[in-house]
DNA sequence: TAGAGCCTACATGAACAACG
DNA sequence: CGTTGTTCATGTAGGCTCTA
């Protein structure tokens, strides 16, 4: 006796066919739906399969397939209501043609996001939908494509990796918002992008080379957007007024407190997310300031809320839902074997003009 | 007796051969 | 030609055998 021990009461293919009469290829073949099976054995073979409660076995079928049916996504942070919306794109995607979605934080941390592609690679997911944490590291990312695991990056780029994209055109967004607060009146404009510290100096330097290279990321591109509105109003950009003090709501509220303590103080401002806005709106109240007589806003995402408070939020509202649901379309594609060039696809973003922007 | 290396179970799908 | 059966490959863990 070998000593080997059955792990479950599970039948088994091999089973079925016992009970059909029938070889396991047969049986396999009706049940699979593959193959040429005459039409007696087929109803015997799937009658077998009724009575014994017969399930197949994923495991044993990726062995021979190759395929776990299994989607990898990775997120910075699924508490985001950004990633949570393109999740469920992404998720409605994979089990629309029969996939499952696999789904890792990563809090923004770098070594968390390799810690979790190894994983997911172990697990030998098809393909992964990745929103990476930091766009310049390039390694982790390029083994995964290395070992032949197709992956489509969501919201950001990573230049130089083999893969499709999906997203918005950030920079184009981010212009036509900074030039509707323009064109109400507004000279002074401050940016809130929530990252990167080195944004501030490279906004600031002159020429076009240093917001070229910023725009590889999404901040970065919305920052050049900002930049490219300002410039084309003659209106040289302060860099003073650009922050990059952190995500988190508390930082944007510290960040606009420190705006408005300037002595020449913005009188509009464009948050880069809905939680920095909240962040905005949380320090105008605590300085006794009102949105938008005093300070004009708006943000991007249209968060569940914008349209709820007083006064309702306009906002540059990106088609989260769909473009999950186009990163799990094209990586499936690649998944079932398409080899078409890589992709950059740019869905389109609407301005919904509400009452936080008025002219001045 | 330790360690290396070979063998087998697991469930399924596919290549191939054979049958009527 | 349609249908069926045999055999093998798949990746891994755990057990067995052989060797030093």
């Amino acid at each position: 006796m070998s000593g080997s021990v059955r792990r479950t009461t599970m039948p088994s293919i091999e089973i079925v066919a016992k009970e059909a009469g029938v070889s396991t290829a047969t049986a396999g073949r009706a049940l699979g739906g593959y193959g040429s099976v005459s039409r007696k054995s087929r109803e015997a073979v799937l009658a077998a399969a009724e009575r014994l409660g017969y399930r197949p076995n994923s495991l044993a079928r990726s062995m021979i397939t190759g395929l776990t049916h299994t989607l990898g996504v990775l997120v910075p942070d699924i508490e985001n209501p950004f990633f949570s919306r393109a999740l469920r794109g992404i998720a409605d995607a994979a089990h629309e043609r029969g996939w499952e979605v696999l789904l890792v934080n990563t809090d923004e941390d770098l070594a968390l996001e390799r810690k979790a592609l190894s994983v997911l690679t172990e697990r030998r997911v098809d393909g992964l939908v990745v929103a990476p944490t930091d766009v310049a590291d390039r390694d982790a990312l390029q083994a995964v494509v290395d070992a032949g695991i197709p992956v489509v990056l969501l919201d950001r780029r990573v230049p130089g990796l083999e893969a499709d994209t999906v997203g918005i055109d950030n920079r184009a967004a981010a212009k036509d918002a900074t030039e509707r607060l323009l064109k109400l009146g507004h000279r002074s404009v401050a940016l809130l992008t929530g990252g990167d510290e080195k944004l501030r100096p490279k906004l600031s330097r002159p020429g076009l080379r240093g917001v070229e290279r910023l725009a590889a990321t999404t901040v970065g591109a919305r920052a050049a957007g900002y930049r490219d509105a300002l410039v084309e109003a003659g209106i040289e950009p302060r860099p003073e007024l650009v922050s990059a003090e952190g995500f988190r709501r508390e930082d944007a509220a510290a960040a606009t407190r420190r705006l408005l303590a300037l002595p020449d103080p913005p009188t509009a401002i464009l948050a880069l997310d809905s939680l920095l806005a909240l962040g905005v709106l949380q320090a105008l109240r605590g300085l006794g300031l009102r949105c938008p007589v005093d300070v004009s806003l708006v943000a991007f995402d249209d968060a569940d809320w914008a349209e709820a408070i007083s006064p309702p939020l306009s906002v540059v509202a990106q088609p989260i839902y769909e473009l999950g649901a186009e990163a799990g379309r094209l990586l499936l594609d690649r998944v079932q074997g398409s080899d078409k060039r890589f992709t950059h696809r740019r869905l389109p973003t609407r301005f919904i003009e509400r009452e936080s922007a008025t002219s001045r």
